[in-house]
DNA sequence: AGCAATAGTTACTAAATAGATACTATATTA
DNA sequence: TAATATAGTATCTATTTAGTAACTATTGCT
């Protein structure tokens, strides 16, 4: 777990080690719009490995941006969640939309 | 060039192309501030390798998210700007601020 | 003449990150 | 009996990314 004390002084930098970078990102994305299961967000995330997604997850849920529930089912099922610190990087998330979108109509005529 | 062709369909995938890491951000945030030289940008950027930081500022360039201005003296002197797509970086820029900030209140008792 | 200063480049190496593949567990289904 | 589905883990390899160190150019300064 991130203790506080080696949090970077500047928040931006913060920011960016819990979730600076791109599968992250893209799962935070995914979970914005409801829980998912794995192997949902590994269909979604396109060519991520089982590998590098499991990583991912388990980060994040250690820093409590996301929460992880296993079914006692065979064939198992797991649902990852947003926890309310994870929702709130709903803002980041939002901010990156609007100026991907901007940026792609600069580029068109 | 990115031609318009080759961005991603997701816009958030856009972004994360065009400024999705850690130096790039941190390049955003120091040139939110003001036209810098590259040594002061080397500086800010704790430990950034002199190769790095070029590279990126390339990168940011060929973009359209700063200029890069030389001056014909000696020594060099070589300013980077953000230009007006650069500058709308703000607001990605400051909800990483914001939640970075909040993200540590969290962590704080 | 030789050094300092700035903003690089180049070549080589190291470290971090990701990918590929094979393997596991187990109840259900064919 | 054997295949299927899901969510992994383990191991090895490849790729990407970054760091290190040496070198360049040029003018002013001592």
């Amino acid at each position: 777990m991130l203790s506080n004390e080696n949090l970077p002084p500047c928040p931006v930098e913060t920011t960016l080690m819990l979730m600076g970078d791109k599968w992250k990102v893209l799962i935070v994305r995914d979970l914005l719009t409801g829980t998912k299961r794995f192997g949902e967000l590994k269909k979604s995330l396109n060519g991520v490995s089982q590998k590098v997604l499991t990583q991912h997850l388990r980060a994040m849920e250690k820093n409590g941006l996301i929460t992880r529930k296993v079914y006692a089912q065979v064939p198992p099922k797991v649902e990852y969640t947003l926890t309310d610190v994870g929702q709130s990087l709903k803002q980041v998330h939002d901010a990156m939309l609007e100026w991907g979108k901007a940026y792609k109509l600069k580029k068109e005529y």
